[in-house]
DNA sequence: CGAATTAGTCACCAATCGTGACTAATGTCA
DNA sequence: TGACATTAGTCACGATTGGTGACTAATTCG
C-alpha cells in the first residue's frame, strides 16, 4: 500500500479479498493512514514493467502472507468517481481466501461483512458491487465455493457455501447428486467428527475432465 | 482512430466490434496508416474526463455512424505486450452488430472472419481472443445472439446464431421449447418468404420478467 | 398437378430434478 | 447401558424437462 504522492500514478490497481465469515461474505478492508475511522480496498499502483495481475498478487502476498489460489480481473473502473489514489482509472482484481486462514494481524486490516461494509469511495464501492455480483454469477464457470473453502472439507460445508453464494436453501440430496454427476470432488480417507452426530468424509476439490457435459441449452437463464 | 503521437497517453479504449457474416464470426478491422497491409482493432485514447465505455461508444459511432445496441467491457491488458498506441494498458470493450447492417464504406474498414484475422499486436491478439471467448461463455446471461440479429428475425435465424456461437447443432423442436419457456421473444404479425418453402413468422426480442426461472444448481457446466 | 423445400408442431421416451423418508454413526444424559 | 438427539449419507418415487423422429402446413418450381 505504498502512500507515496509525489506524482499521480496513470492507474491503481485495486484488490477485493473475499472470504465466507459466520455464514456471510466479507471483503477485507484497510485502515486509511490519514482519516480515523477511514477504510479503503487494498490498492497500490504498478511497479516499472509490472503485469496487471502481478501487482494484484503482490497485494495479496503483502497482506495475507501469500497469494491467493483464486484470483480474476473484475474490470477497469474510472468514470471520474473519486478514488483514494488519484489514478485516472483502477483496475480491479477479487481474490478468494479459504475460511480459516489465519488473519491478519495488527489493526491495518480486518474483515467487513457485506451487509457492515463502511462507506468508500464511490468508484471502490463500485468496484466492491461489481466483484461480488460477478462472483456470483460466475460461480458456473469459476470453482468459486471451492475457493472460499479449506483444502478438505465436508460436503455439508460445501453446500452451505453454495447455499451462501446463492442465498437460496438447497436440498441436500439434489446438491450431491449433481456433484456426483459433474466429477468435481473426491472423497479422502478422512472423517471429521464435529461435536454430536455421525462424522463427516472429507472431501477434496479434484475436478476430472470426464463427461464434457453434453447438454442442450439454457435459454432460461438469461436476465436481461 | 487518432494517430497524434506527440504524447503517449496513459492508456488506450481498445474496441472489439462482432458480426456474423456467412456463418462465421467477423471481427471489424481498420487499416494502419503507416503500414501497406497491416490491421489494428479500432482504438482511440479517452478525451479529458470522459468514461471508459463513452470512449468506446465514440469510436463505435465514429466507424458504424451509431453505438452499437449492446456493449461489454472486456477488461484491461498490459502485460507489456506491445500496442499500436504505446499505451502502457489498454482496456477493451465488445459490442455487436446486427447482420445486415451498412458495412463502413472506405477501404478504411473492414470485416474479418475470424479464422482469417491477419497478424495483429500480441496484446490486441490477446484482446481478440477474451472478447470472442467471453462473448461465448456469457451468452446465457446476456443477450448475445439478438444483438447480432436485426430486430426482426426468423426462429430459424436466431437458432442459426446460437448454433454458430455454440459451435453445436441444435434440434428445431428443442430449440423452440426451450425460447417458449424463456419468454424471450414475441411473434409479430410479419412473415417473410425466403425463396422457396413455407413463409417463416417473424419475432422481435422482447424478454418478460415472468417466471423467474427458479432452477436447481448446474455444477456440471464447471470448466475447470 | 406433384415434387421439393422450408416452417412449425406433436408425442414418445429417456434423463434429470425436487422431495420426503429412510438408514447410519456418533454424542448426551438419565 | 440404553433411549434420544443430532448430524451424515442414501434411496426411491413422481414430476418436470430434454432429445428425437415423425408428422402437418405453406409456399415455389417445373
Amino acid at each position: 500500500m505504498s502512500d507515496r504522492r509525489p506524482r499521480k500514478p496513470p492507474y491503481s490497481i485495486d484488490v477485493v479479498l473475499l472470504t465466507a465469515v459466520r455464514g456471510q461474505l466479507a471483503v477485507l478492508l484497510s485502515r486509511s493512514p490519514d482519516g480515523r475511522e477511514k477504510w479503503t480496498l487494498p490498492w497500490d499502483s504498478a511497479k516499472n514493467g509490472e503485469a496487471l495481475d502481478a501487482t494484484a498478487s503482490r497485494i495479496s502476498k503483502s497482506i495475507l502472507g501469500e497469494d491467493t489460489a483464486w484470483k480474476e480481473q473484475i474490470g477497469a473502473f474510472g468514470d471520474g468517481k473519486r478514488h483514494p489514489s488519484d489514478a485516472e482509472i483502477s483496475v480491479a482484481f477479487a481474490g478468494l481466501v479459504p475460511t480459516g486462514t489465519p488473519s491478519p494481524v495488527g489493526g491495518v486490516y480486518a474483515w467487513f461483512p457485506l451487509a457492515d461494509v463502511p462507506a468508500l469511495s464511490p468508484r471502490q464501492r463500485q468496484i466492491l458491487d461489481t466483484a461480488v455480483s460477478m462472483i456470483r454469477t460466475r460461480m458456473d464457470q469459476s470453482p468459486v465455493a471451492f475457493r472460499l473453502l479449506p483444502q478438505m472439507f465436508t460436503l455439508t460445508e460445501l453446500q452451505q457455501m453454495y447455499e451462501l453464494l446463492l442465498a437460496k436453501r438447497l436440498h441436500k440430496a439434489s446438491f450431491r447428486r449433481a456433484l456426483q454427476g459433474a466429477w468435481l470432488v473426491e472423497p479422502t480417507d478422512e472423517w471429521r467428527s464435529e461435536g454430536r452426530g455421525r462424522p463427516a468424509q472429507l472431501y477434496r476439490f479434484a475436478p476430472r475432465k470426464r463427461r464434457p457435459a453434453q447438454r442442450g441449452i439454457r435459454l432460461d437463464l438469461l436476465s436481461s
